[in-house]
DNA sequence: GTCTATATTCTGATAGAC
DNA sequence: GTCTATCAGAATATAGAC
């Protein structure tokens, strides 16, 4: 059972260290503020291996981002916008699928939305498939539910900015939520947790259909 | 009525181009993504003379920091917050100031949380006077409203969380919004003036109290 | 005050020994 | 695969002429 190569003995590779580095450095603080030797120095490996394994810093970057937004997009809305439960349903889903995930990675908004702001089109190709099945397979959905209501139709844009605001922005905004509002980070996850709940409700209320 | 000193005879002096050059580009792209001489370039003049004026880019950087934040709280959350009138009134006032003030400046709330998240202590100081008024005022008036609405109470967390996630978050994903929505810059505007509308309402919906 | 030229430090990347 | 030493270029900052 012994490994015929020298390497594997420690269960973390020496690439796995330094990509697990560079993830945490780049999510928290962007490609322009991180040093080779941070990346070197928070993975505890010499300098000269970052360029070993991945050539050159811009690579490394360049894999982080992909997969920080595959887990963003691909594992949750796409997740979401496929089943063919009705929208009610979906929406507490989705809600709660992203309260859970972005408590566990806090940094990841700031991180697209920094990347997506400073080279537009570097996500495009592996973005549009997965923006149009959203917009699809939910936007339709949304579509049918406003005729079924009473009230005006809303606009998707304020339905998507509504969601999302109300959703994902306070992991984005945080640091000067706690502080205006006085909140430890034990009650901001506790206060997340309510908003799984009063989330959907708002949403429905806004779009001028029956709470539940 | 001729200047005795030799300058001031531009309209704009060295100074303050170097500054203009420097708020435009900080606040676009950060701290570490912007080099000095890209400041020198924008601003059309040498690059020495950007130290001659401001000893390093730290100390610039600072000057436009300080700058951004009090334009941004300030000028606004405070302003809206003095006034006697009654909660109705004063979020529209709010609202309605906050997207006009954004849709100036729309840079201006990513820079902010993101020097906020990078150096947190930078900020208290000025802040807290700032934050401290802002309570003071505005959440008193939220709790009374909330004794007289026959619903419970909200906490000021969601709240806050709520106000700002529907009017500023826009302009901060606003990317990834146009992106997923097919929205155009003109389209994005026409929306936002909606929301100053539409904005107070969901928010009075949300807590529970009747719609005016 | 403004410029040119240069000093100094930082940073990404590589060569070469082990 | 890993390390030390170092290079090449970028970026900040300064010296000194005008």
């Amino acid at each position: 059972m012994a490994k015929a190569k020298k390497e594997e003995v420690k269960d973390i590779s020496t690439e796995e260290k330094i990509k697990a580095a560079a993830k945490k450095l780049f999510t928290q603080k962007g490609f322009a503020a991180v040093k080779t030797r941070d990346i070197a120095e928070e993975s505890g490996i010499n300098l000269a291996l970052l360029n070993y394994y991945f050539r050159s810093k811009q690579k490394l970057f360049e894999i982080v981002m992909l997969e920080n937004f595959r887990k963003f997009i691909h594992g949750i809305i796409v997740q979401a916008s496929h089943e063919n439960a009705p929208m009610e349903e979906k929406l507490e889903k989705i809600i709660t699928a992203y309260i859970d995930f972005l408590t566990l990675n806090p940094d990841l908004p700031f991180f697209i939305l920094n990347e997506l702001k400073n080279n537009p089109a570097a996500f495009t190709s592996s973005m549009n498939e997965d923006i149009s099945q959203l917009r699809n397979n939910f936007f339709k959905q949304l579509q049918q539910r406003n005729k079924k209501s009473n009230q005006p139709p809303m606009e998707p844009f304020h339905f998507v900015a509504n969601l999302v605001g109300l959703t994902v922005f306070p992991f984005i905004g945080k640091p000067i939520l706690q502080r205006v509002t006085h909140t430890t980070d034990a009650k901001f996850n506790a206060l997340m947790q309510q908003r799984k709940k009063l989330i959907p409700i708002w949403l429905k209320m806004m779009m001028g259909l029956k709470m539940s």
